[in-house]
DNA sequence: AGGCATGTTACAGG
DNA sequence: ACCTGTAACATGCC
């Protein structure tokens, strides 16, 4: 599920949630996440409020009083349910993997709160990850630290693209999902932006013309953007149940569209798969140059 | 049965 | 140092 948008989406429905809300207890059903959850010391959250949640490119934070930070991935499958004090389930974001609302067994985590209510941590290949840090120790945490700049902030604009491309011999694809050089996208929105944007993604940085860098720039955030704006009107009215599919594939302009007909009005051609960086990757070949 | 999947990271080799 | 490809992680779907 969780690039940028989602991450986002998940964030602002936890606040919503879960801010200011006493931790009661904490059961872990599975720590074999990316990184082992330790029981013994997740259990000093009991009794601490949640203070707030932010974002930072796919990452969640969420600060607890007493200088106690999480900090959390969701990998490829992680999502949070929100149970309410009468039994209502809430997923905190769509999804589009298939799994029943009430299927349990990929529960991995679940934060016991005040009234009756829980967090769920929901995880079916345990890629993501919750680390518990002390404010000191997550200021100098890794995972943040080497992050490149927020897709949607005014540091991420042509100059800087110009800069860092300068002398370097990598495709676009390659680059755009480089955590390094900005972050928070992944494969799906790369695939939509260099196909907004007429760009083949195997091209070369070095052979881009300053306009459609422009434009890839310019495609980015107009698409997280928008993404995040239909998530949470779609999340609004969301109650429970199964997801389905989620609301994204019916916007995916290529992704997953291989052998399809280019979207583009006046286009027949049919969108192809290929590889690169060793991930799948879809365009059209007439509009894509 | 085998290939594929929204992510990250380590490692080998050019 | 930079860049690429591969594999690994765990699970389920087609």
């Amino acid at each position: 599920m969780p690039e940028l948008p989602e991450v986002e989406v998940v964030k602002r429905s936890l606040e919503k949630k879960i801010q200011n809300k006493i931790i009661k207890n904490i059961k872990i059903n599975d720590g074999n996440l990316r990184y082992k959850v330790n029981s013994k010391e997740l259990s000093i959250l009991a009794g601490k409020k949640i203070k707030s949640i932010e974002r930072r490119s796919k990452f969640l934070i969420i600060r607890i009083e007493k200088k106690l930070v999480l900090l959390i991935h969701l990998g490829m499958t992680g999502k949070f349910f929100f149970i309410d004090k009468n039994n209502k389930k809430y997923k905190t974001s769509f999804y589009y993997d298939l799994q029943e609302g009430n299927n349990q067994k990929h529960d991995r985590l679940v934060f016991f709160l005040q009234n009756n209510q829980k967090l769920i941590y929901n995880d079916i290949r345990k890629f993501g990850f919750i680390k518990l840090y002390l404010l000191n120790n997550f200021l100098k945490n890794n995972h943040i630290k080497k992050l490149g700049p927020e897709p949607l902030n005014r540091d991420f604009n042509f100059k800087y693209f110009r800069n860092y491309i300068n002398g370097r011999d990598r495709s676009v694809k390659n680059i755009l999902m480089d955590q390094k050089f900005v972050s928070g996208l992944g494969n799906i929105y790369v695939n939509e932006v260099l196909f907004l944007s007429g760009v083949r993604p195997i091209r070369k940085v070095k052979t881009l013309k300053d306009l459609e860098i422009y434009n890839i720039i310019m495609n980015i955030k107009k698409i997280l953007k928008t993404s995040i704006k239909l998530g949470g009107s779609t999340i609004k009215d969301f109650s429970s149940e199964n997801g389905k599919k989620g609301f994204f594939q019916q916007h995916f302009k290529v992704y997953g569209r291989k052998g399809e007909k280019c979207s583009n009005v006046d286009c027949n051609n049919t969108i192809m798969r290929t590889l690169v960086s060793n991930r799948a990757t879809f365009f059209c070949h007439k509009c894509q140059k």
